[in-house]
DNA sequence: ATCACTCTTGTACGGATGTACAAGTACGAT
DNA sequence: ATCGTACTTGTACATCCGTACAAGAGTGAT
């Protein structure tokens, strides 16, 4: 109906009244939108467009922040591990005050899975470094993230392992869609850390 | 140039000559293509047409055998499982020969991640069975795989101990490109399994 | 007030994609 | 021999994609 568009050259009335302008909110919010969008879609189905409508921004502004579709994925990676290394310097502080790291470190990845849509992200970005070389210097930092926390109680190199432990555990429960093992992956991660010694008479 | 298809409604002659008739070996030279694109360039980005040009078929054959892409894309992923678990099968047996099964185990990661393709397209199925329920038996049979083929030798829980760690070493070799630390994960292993026992004076 | 510039918004376009389908052909049953 | 059926092959089509771009509209300098 509604007979409008008498003359198609011209129809502002339709156009959406601008908003202020806000260059930096605008590359923030398509970044966490991106984020978003990866996570629920993986790398290989993130598009422009899904990226735009869930920022509530035209279609326009993710080519204006972004020349390419990978730079607005790569943005989005970005943001994810921005906020990975947010939350890894609170957990820095709660494995201090702990009195039994282990089982606080337990705790917080269980918390971390908490949010899949969080872990999904980060596990999705190690695929895709996988695949592609621009994206491997994020993946580096994400997987060193963890160990660089954990280093100066425990060294690098088995802060290395008791990560890798962790990434473990955590993609089972990922791909599974289960719980995770709380007591086993204390207890590896326990037997992983140098002061551990196990009674003698086993 | 080529003076275009003079009756575009009969042009009988282009086309090529009918192969021999044999359902099983497309089906499964599909599921191969599928299985390699799959690797290359990822769930998201895996297409009909792809997949049909990998297996040196028409597009219309992958619709004929498979009714979705989804189909498609699982019978890849199934395609890549039962490789693995052929593999399995196979180191099993080199690990009951071998006197020092931890070292034994770490020198068939690293054989196994020689070719990156196919360890890409087991950590794939983890990520793309967390968005998709329908994956996810996949992913757990996968899971399942390693501890499975350690559980006699060192009971199952630990078994799933070592194959996390296995798991996450991979994944940091496989996310930043670099090769497996064989001697620190050996170490670590080692220390995951029931019979490990420190020297006291450390 | 004018201008230059940057940001906003909508739309256009060539191409790729999932799926449907028509036309043709091999092959076993009769 | 013929016939029905299951398989093969090419193409059609509506939709979605990445990217380009034109047309406004704020904003600060002059």
């Amino acid at each position: 109906m509604t007979p409008r568009r008498p003359q198609p050259s011209r129809a502002p009335e339709g156009r959406r009244p601008q908003r202020a302008r806000d260059p930096e909110a605008r590359r923030a919010a398509l970044a966490k939108a991106a984020m978003e969008v990866v996570a629920e879609n993986g790398v290989g189905r993130t598009t422009h467009r899904a990226v735009a409508a869930r920022a509530g921004l035209p279609l326009g502004a993710t080519t204006y922040y972004f020349p390419t579709l990978d730079d607005l994925i790569a943005a989005g990676l970005h943001h994810a591990l921005d906020a990975l290394q947010a939350d890894l310097r609170i957990w820095e502080e709660r494995l201090r005050q702990s009195p039994d790291w282990p089982e606080a470190l337990t705790d917080l990845a269980q918390e971390y899975l908490k949010d899949r849509r969080q872990v999904h992200i980060e596990y999705e970005l190690c695929v895709a470094a996988a695949r592609d070389t621009a994206l491997r210097p994020l993946a580096t930092a994400w997987m060193d993230g963890v160990p660089d926390m954990l280093a100066p109680t425990i060294g690098l190199d088995t802060a290395r392992d008791v990560c890798a432990v962790l990434d473990g555990f955590i993609l089972r429960a990922l791909a599974t869609d289960t719980e995770l093992d709380t007591t086993r992956l204390t207890a590896a991660i326990r037997r992983l850390s140098p002061d551990h010694h196990p009674v003698p008479g086993s």
